[in-house]
DNA sequence: GTACTAATGACAATATCTTCTCAATAACGA
DNA sequence: TCGTTATTGAGAAGATATTGTCATTAGTAC
């Protein structure tokens, strides 16, 4: 029987104050906020329960591992920061994307990333830290 | 000094040949047609020094390291084939992506890639294999 | 409160992709 | 043809992300 643990709790909560796709790093920084000791086994552990309840859904970034965000959210794409690493929801889509495909495809799925600086990144005085090199 | 060697022009080949984006194990199978005994190393060796030169570039696929092919092309998307693995060229972009952005993102770049079945794979007689699950 | 056992944290083990090492080979200028 | 040395193939090693192991902890029914 599954339980109501703190550590499933503080991630619940990660995933849902962000609003936007974390990394699975990112979902164990939330969750130390309340829970501090938490490792990053029990942070994937979670994600695989959760996308198997489909309460969150995986999403591709190009060129890294997928995040992941609440499900349910109307269809909608991302801006990636290629300088603070965060991807970001954006609203809507342009729709007819499956018309770039000639006859003969059947296009049953898209990804679309807008890639460049988010407003924080962008204005000069705000900026956020760069994305932290892989640690040695 | 750099030498032409039959593994590059191998390597040459397999990528104009193909002319859509190719893994580094699909860019050895195609160069394995000119010299049979040519190794993953010499591919990935290869890679890196046509990155450099600006002779190919990195295509990112969703889910999935990057696939590489000749720089030099219009801009253009792509489409991932989800039963053969192969990804394709698609011609055109459906543009103004860009204002999927609110005020405040600087947007440089876009990835867009359709996912679905190719044409080989949907027409119901002329099946491709399956991808290859992972070797064990 | 107790007993049962799901869940956890730490870290070992996998899995996958890419790069490095090095002896052997082959490209090419002289 | 010969000598030099860039390049190669094979396998080891590295890098990174994810999962497995297991003793310990902590939810939950009673």
């Amino acid at each position: 029987m599954q339980r109501n643990t703190q550590q499933r709790a503080a991630i619940d909560r990660a995933l849902a104050e962000a609003d936007r796709p974390l990394s699975p790093r990112e979902i164990l920084e939330g969750a130390r906020r309340s829970v501090p000791d938490i490792g990053i086994a029990t942070v994937y552990r979670a994600i695989k329960d959760l996308l198997a309840e489909q309460r969150v859904v995986a999403v591709d970034v190009p060129g890294a591992p997928p995040r992941y965000e609440a499900a349910g959210k109307p269809h909608h794409h991302h801006f990636l920061c290629r300088q603070c690493d965060r991807m970001i929801d954006l609203p809507g889509c342009p729709g007819q994307l499956s018309r770039l495909a000639p006859p003969g495809f059947s296009v049953e799925n898209h990804e679309l990333t807008l890639i460049g600086r988010c407003p924080d990144c962008a204005a000069p005085k705000t900026r956020r830290p760069r994305k932290q090199p892989a640690r040695k």
